[in-house]
DNA sequence: ATAATATAGGACTCCTTTGGTCGGAGATTT
DNA sequence: AAATCTCCGACCAAAGGAGTCCTATATTAT
């Protein structure tokens, strides 16, 4: 359904939690999972592959964890993405192997591709940073109700239950 | 993976044939199926759904088909696409009903709905019509190689064998 | 040195989704 | 009335994704 998957989302999520705290040092993927109510060894997977993808630099050992191994500003949304969901395409015979039956006899490839570089290009306008300012005007309509959500976890949080 | 259904694929393929011969008349689902080699009782139930939606009309009984219900460049991808996997949602969490674990503590979910929005409104400036024409500069490099394909699918091709 | 805690990473199981199939009913033309 | 085609629900199997488990390794605190 278009939809990305559910690790990309947690990798989104972790991010911008790392951007939000990037000058208190790294957390660590119990205390991002935690946070989040993430299974911790899933966060911890997805983590690792975004340090092999280098979007995370990561620390072993007691008080280890990660931290961004670039400035929020220059990861993009597309980056984090492609680094957990793999290249992102549209069809089925965009992957580089064609194992799709209608490969000789599709029409739609090649326009698609095209589609495909502009929804990459969308996410790639749209950085980590992005995700930690606040909408620039929220409609006015519903504003106070769903407003933010998560904003500033570092305020009045540090260990209430959820354990 | 960001990735849609293989009914969207056949989705838009049969709405080009179908923009290609509108003038022709109608086309059935086994003449579809059989010129790309998709199963026809899974083309039946795209072209039905379409028809649900009010993309294609339908003819039954003896010589009956599909046809485009409105002008090719009256329709665009996004209508087709949505048509086929219902409105397309970057996370889970974009449901109407939130059933995600993470729907109180998600962080990405606003930021990323103004990016579904972006990858809607691009798929919704590409039409069917857009579908049939030719890429407008082809890249130069391998432009004889892999080229067009499929491009007039009524000119030698009737009913060889594949029955 | 040892214990505790953290990352690293593979293997594995469940569950949802999707691609595909089957059968029957209704409509229309011949 | 027969043939053909759309319509539509139910059904099945394969694939992918979400999540768990287990072990190894590195670092720090005691």
């Amino acid at each position: 359904m278009l939809r990305l998957s559910k690790k990309a989302d947690y990798a989104l999520m972790a991010m911008k939690h790392l951007a939000l705290q990037a000058d208190r040092g790294s957390a660590s993927a119990r205390e991002i999972a935690q946070y989040y109510e993430i299974p911790v060894e899933l966060l911890a997977k997805v983590l690792q592959r975004l340090v092999r993808r280098g979007l995370l630099a990561s620390h072993q050992g007691t008080r280890g964890g990660y931290h961004l191994s670039r400035p929020a500003s220059a990861i993009t949304i597309a980056d984090v993405i492609q680094a957990i969901d793999g290249p992102l395409t549209m069809t089925a015979c965009s992957t580089d192997d064609h194992r799709c039956d209608q490969f000789s006899s599709c029409s739609v490839r090649d326009p698609l591709w095209r589609i495909k570089d502009r929804i990459v290009a969308a996410l790639a306008t749209c950085t980590v940073a992005d995700l930690t300012v606040d909408p620039p005007e929220a409609t006015p309509v519903t504003a106070g109700a769903l407003g933010k959500r998560g904003q500033s976890p570092f305020s009045s949080v540090s260990s209430e239950g959820k354990g």
